[in-house]
DNA sequence: ATAAACTGTGGAGCTTACTCTACAGTCAAG
DNA sequence: CTTGACTGTAGAGTAAGCTCCACAGTTTAT
């Protein structure tokens, strides 16, 4: 598929693609004869990856490293795995503060709802 | 207590800290006679909500947002409700995510122990 | 065969969230 | 009473992550 459709797919702007693909977040795309870029399926998918981790707080940076970690076996088995284990403790850690946020949210509901219910 | 101190029990800057005044994520510290801000226990855990929220990529505003819906009570019950059932939603969306991106990561690591399983 | 839509490149500009610099007043210790 | 740590203000500078612009070639529909 050519850059119209992809942006379509994934709601990025054809801007923000072309900056991944020189920040090298995605491979560079193979290329029609007259030079259009052609994407594939894979490309959509790891774009939407891109797109969720940047909303979990994840930089650009970071969500780099982690796919070419899922991605390659250069490097050895066992620091891949440090570095795995590493990002899912990460992530337990921000799971762990998203719930707390979320209790502290849900509390507040529960306040009115209460408040409300001594008004009626 | 002062500048100094805060700074040492939230880990950040003099400026970031006067940056987030500025932009009203925390209210003004009252002053002593000399014009030295004097912060109180509340503003370090409101610093400290702040650098967990920003972890788990909310902006600033979002959470600017966030803690005057939690603190306030100048909207009507029901838009508040409204709204913070909305960031509820979000967080759990957020926590859905951050759980699939584990499963990857440990479908990863297992993968890499059955390989090394296979080697011995 | 020409207008409209799509694609390309390079580079400038913008927003967010700090971070740093310059300069000045304050306070505690020796 | 001065030296060094602390505090203040205002404003400039920086890094990340886009976003926009100008200009040019391509393709499709009429």
């Amino acid at each position: 598929m050519k850059t119209k459709q992809i942006t379509q797919l994934t709601g990025l702007t054809k801007d923000t693609i072309r900056f991944y693909e020189k920040e090298q977040l995605i491979p560079p795309p193979s290329r029609d004869v007259n030079g259009y870029r052609i994407y594939s399926e894979k490309t959509v998918e790891q774009l939407n990856m891109i797109t969720m981790a940047k909303n979990l707080g994840f930089t650009l940076k970071e969500i780099k490293d982690l796919t070419q970690l899922l991605g390659k076996n250069n490097l050895t088995q066992q620091a891949m795995a440090a570095k795995l284990i590493e990002k899912s403790k990460e992530i337990d850690a921000k799971i762990t503060e998203l719930t707390n946020i979320k209790t502290l949210i849900d509390h507040a509901l529960k306040g009115m709802c209460e408040y409300k219910d001594k008004l009626s």
